[in-house]
DNA sequence: CCTCCTTTGACCTTTTCTGACCTTTATTAT
DNA sequence: ATAATAAAGGTCAGAAAAGGTCAAAGGAGG
């Protein structure tokens, strides 16, 4: 496993029991043997708002970052996902989305999954890259609607 | 006994002890003797998902090829259907696969109704007549591939 | 000879990691 | 107060480390 990785591991876990986390990049960089910007490769990597974490910082003398992870209730997480899909989405987008929904307990993991699948950059090869976007927003809201309907 | 072969028998036998095996491309590529690329000719030839294998990878540093063996089951059923899916695929002939995969338990009923919508008409407007069952087909194999792929 | 399977090499994309340089904030000296 | 200094964190380009793709050359068998 890459520094990354462990790194992005090591946050989550501390996440885990402390719901908002506060931490100096210089100390971790250490901990880690690393250059400091590794970190900030890590919270953008790892812990964007689209990933569903929100991440503040502050520099000079006693800067901080400070990690928290936010959710909102299973509806309101649909609902919002179904408005922001648009006319058209990238897959990392899509992914992201989906793995809150599935924090949410919005869907399933294996929803979340197949659904990934279904707009995969792998399943959507062949088509016209100016046309992706759009067909994955199509595809994406048909199972978004699917769902909602069953739930 | 060709290269690929060699290189296939080296995976399988790997496979026998452990049951998903993790390996370096390159260094596979070093102990042959071969190019990079004809582990990726190996991969593709041998270990399809149609002959029951899921082969995943990640590039960039720390990147990996792993491979897995599916064993009997409801996980074998999928790898059947994926293969009887081909290169295209209606809508219609979708359904019946679905229709079977669920009647089997190999799939949820919710999962079947997802995958359909990804599939649908309404999903897939939009995309040339042509190439509508190509895409289809792609679709479908990546979201049975990830059914399998689950658990 | 023709066809199918193999093999390679050139070129591409993705992911990780670092270092040089920049901005912001707090503290200290004048 | 003000100016200098120290102590954070931020940005970005680029190198490095993987794996992916594809067309074309090579070979074995019919």
């Amino acid at each position: 496993m890459g520094l990354t990785d462990l790194v992005a591991q090591f946050i989550r876990s501390a996440l885990e029991s402390d719901q908002s986390l506060e931490l100096r990049r210089g100390e971790l960089a250490e901990r880690f043997g690393c250059a400091p910007s590794q970190i900030n490769y890590v919270l953008s990597t790892r812990f964007s708002p689209e990933q569903g974490y929100i991440v503040e910082s502050r520099r000079g003398g006693g800067g901080y970052i400070r990690i928290r992870r936010v959710e909102a209730g299973p509806r309101l997480m649909l609902m919002h996902a179904l408005a922001s899909v648009g006319n058209s989405i990238d897959a990392a987008s899509a992914a992201a989305v989906l793995t809150n929904l599935d924090a949410a307990g919005a869907i399933t993991p294996a929803e979340g999954r197949l659904m990934a699948a279904a707009m995969s950059e792998r399943a959507l090869a062949g088509v016209p890259a100016e046309r992706k976007g759009a067909l994955r927003a199509e595809i994406f809201k048909q199972m978004l609607l699917t769902c909602a309907d069953a739930g």
